[in-house]
DNA sequence: GTCTATACCTAGATAGAC
DNA sequence: GTCTATCTAGGTATAGAC
């Protein structure tokens, strides 16, 4: 009986654990919180529904945990998009088409993070979550503004209501059948968001 | 033992059920649907638990009934001023105020109609009044396209984010601390969303 | 460390007395 | 019709064998 684990112990358990996270995952975004049981969660993932509790302390925690991972690598993306280069105008517009299309692109997950009815402790992360975006929009708004692209508003206000309004918009399916459908609604999200931020309907939008 | 019930006896019964639906409408608004259990609400009006279901089939009964009452409301209150006097832009901006302020005075009301987390038959009931809001929006964009007071655009999704917006600020209270601060929201918030439906920053808004 | 089996708790729904 | 008491189901968490 050794006194510390091996590495090649180590390594086996945050697999394990990683398995979990990534199977957990999934179940939550095919079928939603409400129905990601700890035993659905277990037989995704091969195992039993006791053993669960040799890598997280409860089923909240491993909530938690998945929430945290697929949000942070979201806000991650955006981030990059929002602070890169370009003028704050063009960041804010390629920053909606990015986290729009993404969302398009795994709906399933969008709804869970946006969304989807969750426990109380999920509830607390989503409200960080949509701040954490809701602060990265606002302080591109601001620097439109200060460049004097953005006319004077309260960019907060306005970061709120990009967030807002995407996520409407992907919640509630309007209509995105096709290819030609989706890249259309695209289209129209980002001069949306153009027009809310007040930037001139000047080159770019048709 | 009569065939039929008296009317006194029709009014009776149907007073007491008006009383349950009240009451649960106060319960859901003061502590969210997630903890509005039969048990909760048949305390508030002052009756045992099984009593309830001589009045609804089902819990989820019940609160189907809750939401359609309540969501129905505010729907009649913003199609009478969308669908009122004034012009497209106009009715535009002050459904928008309405909305809002009827929000902000009863905010644990409007939380549970837009965003609380519930069971999945009060989630759709959700969806619908969410349609219905959009749709009168997006009527009112369209009229102002046609006036020429709008620029062309897919109302269909101004109007989604016109409600995504307002609900996105509401929910996550930015700062309407004292009455000041809330009439000034309010401001901010028409502002942003006639800007997001295209209208000149003209005359009535400095 | 992982399994099986189970304890336990919450909350919706029901039965039968009054 | 309304009450009290109870039944039941679903799901989290734990105990103990292997």
């Amino acid at each position: 009986m050794a006194y510390r684990k091996t590495p090649a112990e180590i390594g086996r358990l945050e697999a394990a654990r990683e398995h979990l996270v990534t199977c957990a995952t999934s179940v939550v975004t095919e079928v939603g919180w409400a129905q990601a049981s700890v035993t659905a969660v277990a037989d995704s993932a091969g195992i039993a529904a006791g053993s669960v509790y040799q890598h997280f302390a409860s089923k909240t925690a491993l909530a938690v945990e998945v929430f945290r991972r697929a949000a942070g690598r979201e806000v991650d993306v955006l981030g990059e998009v929002l602070q890169g280069p370009g003028s704050p105008v063009e960041r804010i517009g390629h920053g909606v088409e990015v986290f729009a299309r993404r969302a398009l692109e795994n709906r399933g997950l969008a709804y869970a993070l946006l969304a989807a009815p969750a426990e109380p402790a999920v509830g607390a992360e989503r409200l960080d979550f949509r701040r954490r975006y809701r602060a990265l929009f606002a302080r591109a708004v601001h620097e439109g503004i200060e460049d004097g692209l953005l006319p004077a508003q309260n960019g907060e206000i306005t970061a709120a209501a990009l967030t807002g309004a995407i996520g409407e918009v992907l919640v509630d399916p309007l209509d995105t059948r096709d290819e030609e459908a989706a890249e259309e609604l695209l289209v129209e999200l980002v001069a949306m968001a153009l027009r809310c931020a007040g930037a001139p309907p000047a080159a770019g939008q048709p």
